[in-house]
DNA sequence: AACTATTTATAAGA
DNA sequence: TTCTTATAAATAGTT
């Protein structure tokens, strides 16, 4: 319904999904909306996004909703009807707990674990599901690497131009000889600042480029333990 | 949204109305279907006519959507009246509610999605954790098949050996000419083999090669659909 | 149910 | 997120 067909498929690319979501909800919110006004109907809508949030709408309560859908659906179904209040009250923490007892059991199944009972289809469903989610895991991890690679190879460059200022100045100090005294503490400590900052003072384009090489240096190690 | 527009007010035509809520109900449907692939929602809909008739759509139960409105609206709403036992249950509640976010959020993640907040040594654990899972599970697969296969050979020697019974016995009874009766409904059943077997009795230098076809060939079909 | 002239919804891009 | 806009989809009234 736009610039381009689209497959009605699962939006691969997770921000793009997002954003569909939201404009496909409204549409969706207005569209049930509508069709209550318009046809004199009731209408309950609950949407939960991938991430867990919840949407709803209806025309009367949900409550009310819900309850004439169990009343409706067990005369077809015979479905257990947990709505009263208290057995919903009560069965918040078992219905939780099957919530937790299924997650896990996906999120071991995905770590290789408890493969037992599974079928070949159902194996072969985690094998594709895995390589995809391997595939977008690496390709993320391959983008932080450049980015990280980028930043440090900028730093590099500034470090440079640094050292090339400071070889400049030690160059000019040593030809104007021992006309300036050092502080001996100040020398000992920050040699190369201390020496800076006494002799030129009008320096520093770019006074604190000097605090992130330790810095720098740092992050990449702690960054970079753990690698293999 | 056609040849007119029209205000979004109950249509005063009763069999106008009736058509209307057919064509907008169809397409509300379709929508909350699209809504629910595209974006990898959850999604159910209820939907009564003006005169009672109920129509209804979820991605999975509605029981379990309705369980999980439940649960969520209620976390929403129990800011009131916490008496101590609501208190405790309410502190269960947050902390179940917490482990199915965070294992719901594993999932995803696991399933290469949501990789933004991730911290390069995140990623690279969830690649490790990725690979081993995968590898375990397609060593699993692997087993699988292989046991498979190994049925399929043992059925397919069963079925050979009882094979060369039958020719054997198909082969007695032409030597013996018209002297048994055959039950007509067996012979009907394995067409092919007895007009084979009673032209060449002594074929078969590999003789389950052609058995194999009919049961094999069926099991295997059923294994393997839905692969790729 | 089918047919279309229009209105709406919306995908992609800014 | 919000706006824009070209295009796909839905649909109101008609046959």
């Amino acid at each position: 319904m736009a610039r381009e067909k689209i497959k009605i498929r699962k939006i691969d690319n997770a921000t793009a999904r997002q954003v569909t979501f939201s404009k496909r909800r409204r549409g969706l919110f207005k569209k049930a909306e509508e069709l209550a006004i318009l046809c004199d109907a009731e209408v309950g809508l609950i949407v939960f996004s991938a991430t867990g949030k919840l949407f709803d709408f209806s025309t009367s309560s949900m409550k009310e909703i819900i309850d004439r859908y169990n009343v409706h659906s067990k005369n077809l179904t015979t479905v257990d009807v947990p709505s009263l209040d208290l057995q919903l009250e009560n069965g918040s923490i078992t219905i939780l707990s099957n919530q937790v007892a299924e997650a896990t059991r996906q999120l071991r199944n995905m770590r290789g674990e408890d493969l037992h009972g599974l079928t070949l289809q159902e194996l072969q469903e985690l094998e594709k599901t895995l390589e995809t989610g391997l595939s977008r895991v690496m390709q993320k991890k391959g983008e932080q690497i450049m980015e990280q690679i980028s930043d440090l190879r900028k730093k590099g460059v500034q470090l440079m131009e640094e050292n090339t200022k400071l070889r400049y100045q030690v160059a000019e100090m040593s030809k104007m000889g021992k006309q300036v005294v050092f502080d001996p503490e100040n020398a000992f400590h920050e040699d190369g600042q201390s020496s800076e900052s006494v002799t030129n003072v009008t320096h520093c384009g770019n006074p604190y480029e000097n605090d992130d090489t330790s810095d720098t240096c740092l992050k990449l190690g702690l960054s970079c333990s753990g690698w293999k």
